[in-house]
DNA sequence: AGGCATTATATGTCGCGACATTTAATTCCC
DNA sequence: GGGAATTAAATGTCGCGACATATAATGCCT
C-alpha cells in the first residue's frame, strides 16, 4: 500500500510536464513570428500587468530566480522590448520598464491564446475550472515546498 | 472579442508552467538522494514498463526527440543504471536495458509520488480527475501540433 | 560612525529541450 | 543488385532552469 507503484500515464507529474511540452510547441510557430521565447512572452505578461518591476519581483512572479531572469531581461533588453534601469532609491534593484516595442507586443500576442484554446478541444468552463484546479495544484505544491527545511 | 486579453493567471500556460516547476522542486530533494534528474526518473518509469526499448521508442514515450535522450541515456548509462546496446537486428537502433540498480530505483523511488501526494493537498479522486483533465488536454493539443503543417 | 548581516542582482556550471544537421544502416524500387 | 530515399542516433548550438557563489548596496546595531 505505501509502496503502490504507479505506471508513467497514472503519475500527474508526467501529465503536466507533457502538456507544458504540448502548449510550448503549440506555441513555437506563433512565438517564432513574434520574435520572442516563450518565457520571454511571461516577462512581458508580467510586466503588461505590472511596469516597471525590478528583476527579483519578475522573478517572483514568475516563480523564477535572478540566475534565470537577469539573462532573460538582458536578450529582451537587447531585443529592444525592454529597458533595464537601476533604481535611484536603491542601486541594488534593476527596474525592468516596458518599450513601446514590448507593449506593442501584446496585441500583437493575442494568437497565443486563441490558438491553445483552438488546440485545446475544451469548452470555456472546462478551461476554466481546468485552470482552477492546477493553480490549487501549483499553489499547495508551493507552499509545501516553501515549508520544507531546505525551501 | 477576438483580441481579449487575459492576464497572467488567466492563462492555464501559464498554471501548467508553475505546476510542473513546483513538482520538480519538491521532487529535488529526493532526486538527488537517488542521484537522478527528474527526466533521468521518466525514462527508469518508461523503461519499468517496457525494457529494452530503442533510444526513439523512449523519446516517442517521453514526447523528446532524440538530441535530448540520447545524452540522457549515456549519463544513465555512466551511472550504471541501464546499458546501451546496438541492436543486431537493425544497427540503427541503440536499445536501452534496465541494469539491476536501474530496477532497484523502482521501489527506492515511490517516495515521489507520496510526496506528490501529500504536497497536493487533494483527495485521490481529485487527483485522479485532474489527471485526467490535463491528459486530455495534452494530447489535444499534441494532436493539433502533429496536424499543423509545420508538424 | 564602524562593522556586520541582509538584500538584490549577476556570474558560472550543469542538465535539459528544441532545432538543424550529420552519419550510418536499412529499405525501396527500378 | 545498386543507387536513392528513408529511418535511427548522434552532434552542435541556443535558451532556459536550478544551484552555488560572488559582488555590491543597504540596513542595522551598538
Amino acid at each position: 500500500m505505501s509502496d503502490y507503484i504507479p505506471t508513467l500515464d497514472q503519475q500527474l507529474c508526467f501529465s503536466l510536464y507533457g502538456a507544458s511540452m504540448a502548449i510550448n510547441r503549440a506555441y513555437k510557430p506563433l512565438l517564432d513570428a513574434l520574435e520572442i521565447t516563450y518565457p520571454q512572452y511571461l516577462v512581458l505578461s508580467a510586466l503588461w500587468e505590472t511596469d516597471g518591476m525590478s528583476v527579483g519581483a519578475i522573478g517572483e512572479r514568475l516563480g523564477l530566480d535572478s540566475s534565470n531572469v537577469t539573462p532573460l531581461v538582458k536578450r529582451m533588453e537587447g531585443a529592444g522590448l525592454v529597458s533595464r534601469v537601476r533604481n535611484p532609491a536603491d542601486e541594488r534593484q534593476v527596474v525592468v520598464s516596458l518599450t513601446d516595442a514590448g507593449r506593442d507586443m501584446q496585441a500583437r500576442s493575442t494568437c497565443l491564446g486563441q490558438t491553445l484554446f483552438a488546440a485545446g478541444g475544451m469548452s470555456v468552463e472546462r478551461l476554466v475550472q481546468l485552470n482552477k484546479e492546477v493553480q490549487a495544484f501549483r499553489d499547495s505544491v508551493s507552499r509545501f515546498v516553501s515549508e520544507q527545511p531546505r525551501g
